[in-house]
DNA sequence: CGCCGTATAGTCGGTTCCTACTACTAGGGA
DNA sequence: TCCCTAGTAGTAGGAACCGACTATACGGCG
């Protein structure tokens, strides 16, 4: 039995472009693109058509026509279902509700931070918040030009102030651990190889050993 | 040809432990749920084998033993490779360095914000807050008792505070919007069904439409 | 007028990932 | 002593995912 529901959220923003109009998986894409929600959904094209074939296995979308302009490629028009309209609406719900575990690459990379000594990673944290800052002023740009300017309401673009929020919260510990670097506040340890595992001694705080 | 560089960051778990001593397999799964690692890496024992098989195809770690200890199933133990030490330091600076985009499940859903109206919406928020506020405070009294009690060096330990801090930012900007949703600063436009796509009119910012 | 780059629309095949399962042992309680 | 649960160690099959590819149409430029 699989998993009750569809995991992969592009689903998501499926349901919720054909709650607007029926329309063909391509054109999905192109709106998706149109509407920058490229940054919250991983649009691609492949994935996007084996998440339409799951929705209709779930019965939460139907195509209703396979149309053929000139001789271009055949296209299928989907639309919800009455179903897929309902849980649209619950899935959301949930996701909102429940936070739940998720890795991203960066805090596996932070996870092992000792290996790169006290410069090395003072070095690379200090190359990524320079990447942070550009992409919170095109982010902020895009907005500008969207919201700032009334092409949209901002409810349509509330994804986005989120993501910038959490990127301004990743500069702001990215800097903030680049100065604790600096001034020794986050110092490396001693460590040596002992007889089962490791033994480090710190600067305050004495010494231990892992496990 | 796959990618160059093998992209589960569960392999960089697997190498850390390595550099560490050797081991099999459940044993670093093990070590990591001991170390609370388990919150960076998703360690899954079926992903687990395959990104060690991975690993030796790319020979970066290679076996050095296959025991058995009483009946219990053949143990394969492995060992770091002279590529898998200098490719670790690489990739985990590359993965500090750039960010790279990812698709959090609440970015997609709060993309939705707007399917459960302003009453639905701040009910699913309130609810997400309240959990966030507790695992906030759980990982607090794991650090307290981590690295506060002198078992580890901050080092250690430091994602944690990094997942902490970006906690605090999304539980932050939770409640923000959930005020904002209170106070009407954030308002649900009327939406209309018209010829081609959409027309909105919102509360301040007049009208318009959709693509 | 022919050529090239881009847009349209989607397919295909392989890798990765994960869930569910097997099979055995150790230890503790009744 | 016998069963039950938790721990140990790993396998197998399928679903999900993604990158690379196909094929046609269209518009602009030299």
């Amino acid at each position: 039995m699989t998993r009750r529901k569809i995991s992969n959220t592009l689903a998501l923003a499926v349901l919720g472009l054909l709650l607007e109009r029926t329309m063909h998986p391509y054109e999905m894409a192109a709106i998706l693109r149109e509407r920058h929600k490229d940054s919250s959904f991983k649009v691609n094209s492949g994935s996007l058509y084996d998440t339409v074939e799951a929705l209709v296995r779930h019965g939460w979308i139907e195509p209703v026509e396979t149309a053929r302009d000139g001789r271009r490629p055949e296209r299928t028009v989907y639309a919800t279902t009455e179903l897929g309209r309902s849980e649209f609406v619950g899935w959301i719900d949930e996701l909102l509700r429940r936070p739940v575990a998720e890795y991203p690459k960066f805090m596996a990379a932070v996870s092992y931070l000792g290996a790169l000594g006290p410069d090395g990673a003072a070095e690379a944290l200090t190359e990524r918040a320079g990447h942070l800052v550009r992409r919170i002023e095109e982010t902020k740009a895009v907005l500008a030009d969207t919201v700032g300017a009334g092409k949209a309401p901002r409810l349509f673009m509330i994804e986005v102030e989120c993501a910038l929020h959490a990127w301004e919260a990743e500069l702001a510990w990215t800097r903030r651990t680049v100065a604790e670097i600096g001034d020794g506040r986050l110092s490396w340890p001693e460590v040596e190889r002992s007889e089962d595992g490791w033994t480090w001694t710190g600067p305050t705080d004495g010494e231990g050993t892992t496990r």
